[in-house]
DNA sequence: ACCTGAACACCGTTCAAGT
DNA sequence: ACCTGAACACCGTTCAAGT
């Protein structure tokens, strides 16, 4: 699993063949299938491995700020490792997502989510870390040529959406110039916190 | 483009080879790349292909109205193309991608958001939609060995989170009971709510 | 019980040769 | 300018044969 999430974090997800760990590991690639039953069930097992850590219990906090620091551990946990992003979001039922399920929903009963609404709202904050979790995945894996580094990239996404079309796409035009030099992990924090506003706002009516 | 979909549609996104379409264009494999860059592009094409028609300008409407109406547009669209939402996830730059983000942010000035809000916000609810779009095109895909209907399926998934230990997942055991009878788009439309009603929380803060 | 590694049935992509 | 289709360099997966 180890030289897995070794080759995962080097080559991507396309780099991880079952010739490639073979080696690695000094065995025969039909080995491998003796530990796994397939392509899929590898990655699952890799991603199960890296998340299980950032989903840890925290039973003593306030319940908003336990959620707020494990989306935080999987938003982190996706951008040391990438290729999770794109394999959580493929393998809704694999045990890791499980975890963050737990993780996160577990905390609505102390927020004093009312039962009725507590299934549509772990639903919701799970999506979201989920589209965040397969957007990240997909900005780290693109290159853009030869600029790969994060504000290069930033810069040349908000050069493209700078020049579409004014009639037809204003409010990516007018995004555009903010992109630049936004942080994305500030803004996936305050998306956690407007879930939490909605949540108890909701609460309310 | 039409071919594209109607393969994708039949047989996935594994079922769409440059093989597979040349043989339904009575053509050679090749012959695609003049037209194409590459089986990345491809997809693209397909996919804004199936979502233009969903974020359709709807500028006479009340902005949440419309908010709601392009989300389940794209979430009706995945329903019935999942390669879509697989893809979305995957290529954040296509121009499908900046639709979707017209059509949901574009009415963040209508519905109130101060401008320093709204990159937050309009990035918030794109990411919802995308997470919901990821997980739905993730569940159509998979198949529980013989049992494919919807109710089947959620109820192997809910059989699944039942049998979790008690310690570990109590939170997942709970919901397995609601899991059952669900209905996804209702639950979708209530996670595009929260964050609606989370959106107009924090302006007044 | 586990490993080996050749073999099978595919892929995406390229490119000389055609029209 | 576009198409053809064989060829290249790979894949995931299987399985007879070994230890």
């Amino acid at each position: 699993m180890a030289a897995a999430v070794e080759i995962l974090d080097a080559e991507g997800e396309a780099g991880l063949t079952f010739r490639a760990l073979a080696a690695r590991l000094s065995t025969g690639a039909g080995a491998i299938y003796h530990h796994v039953a397939n392509k899929t069930e590898l990655l699952s097992a890799a991603t199960e491995h890296v998340i299980t850590d950032v989903v840890t219990d925290t039973a003593d906090d306030r319940p908003a700020e336990a959620i707020r620091r494990i989306s935080l551990g999987v938003f982190d946990a996706i951008d040391a490792h990438p290729w999770v992003g794109t394999h959580l979001s493929r393998e809704p039922w694999q045990t890791a997502m499980l975890r963050i399920w737990e993780g996160l929903g577990g905390r609505l009963p102390a927020l004093g989510v009312p039962e009725h609404h507590r299934f549509d709202a772990a639903s919701a904050i799970v999506s979201y870390v989920l589209g965040v979790a397969g957007q990240n995945a997909a900005n780290a894996r693109r290159d853009f040529g030869d600029v790969t580094d994060r504000s290069h990239v930033l810069g040349a996404v908000a050069d493209r959406w700078a020049a579409m079309d004014d009639d037809e796409f204003p409010f990516v035009r007018y995004l555009s110039t903010r992109l630049r030099d936004h942080d994305d992990r500030e803004q996936f924090l305050a998306g956690v916190d407007i879930f939490l506003a909605g949540i108890a706002a909701e609460d309310d009516r």
